[in-house]
DNA sequence: GCACAAAATGAGAATGGTTCTTATTATCTG
DNA sequence: CAGATAATAAGAACCATTCTCATTTTGTGC
């Protein structure tokens, strides 16, 4: 898995003085290598070395770390992926039908025109706003 | 509360031999005057002769008539708002600090570009869409 | 390399939002 | 008003997530 990534997560939790040990980096990689978020029992799935307490406190460490970001989609199981800092900026195709989640990358025109509308959503009223989420919902290849 | 809401609802639920009950109608009258979505314990809050079992299911029943849609926001609850064909289409401002919502309505200009973008990313994979979420993230007058 | 302190882990118990079960009650039709 | 059907209420059950605490691992100074 990206070399890059290990060294970016490694600085960051250095710098937290969070140590970056054997669990987490399974943890880390099983998100790093999915295409989309993914839920704690689908983590969990992959790596039956982790049990499933551990998994939940790395995750939330990762969070805390902002390594990892949460993301909470179609159903109401929490998703987990990579920070936005750690990947590239996307947006979310969301399956009503089965809730499986898969990224997709706006071109930078396309990102201009979000950014403008995000601008305009708020400007009206009195709201720092600190991000966005685009999710477009239908359905996948495999549930239509 | 509006009259109008009230008789749609009303054909809606008489279409599919579902009973308009007096339980539902302040489940549906909670929802509608909140100006963002929320949570069954916030509607519980407001509404203390229904017991939450009781809640759920019209809540439940309600989204299978799609009279309510479910929201999964900031934080791992569920919320409850009008189905948008009851309500003007619109977007979210999501606090990250308390996880309340508010409305935001686009202007025609404003929602016919989010519709291209959601084309636009949509456009290059097998997915069918049906609709989209535009979220803005941050933090709300009161937790700034 | 060793010992100590601090942090992380694992196993299972506890929590809390949501759903299910079942007996009772309300609603609709004739 | 009677009978059939649907809705309600109360609490038990469920399941994802969090917590507890005893044990193990990790990093640091000697």
């Amino acid at each position: 898995m990206a070399q890059q990534l290990d060294r970016d997560v490694e600085q960051r939790l250095a710098a937290r003085e969070v140590r970056f040990t054997r669990g987490r980096r399974l943890v880390l990689d099983a998100v790093a290598t999915a295409d989309g978020p993914r839920t704690a029992s689908e983590i969990h799935g992959t790596l039956d070395t982790v049990p499933l307490s551990s998994l939940y406190r790395s995750l939330a460490v990762l969070v805390e770390a902002d390594v990892l970001a949460q993301h909470h989609g179609a159903d109401e199981t929490t998703r987990y992926e990579l920070a936005e800092w750690l990947t590239e900026h996307h947006h979310h195709l969301v399956c009503i039908s089965c809730g499986s989640i898969t990224d997709v990358t706006a071109s930078e025109d396309q990102e201009a025109a979000v950014g403008r509308l995000v601008d305009a959503f708020a400007g009206s009223s009195d709201f720092a706003v600190s991000g966005h989420r685009f999710e477009i919902e239908g359905r996948c290849a495999t549930c239509r």
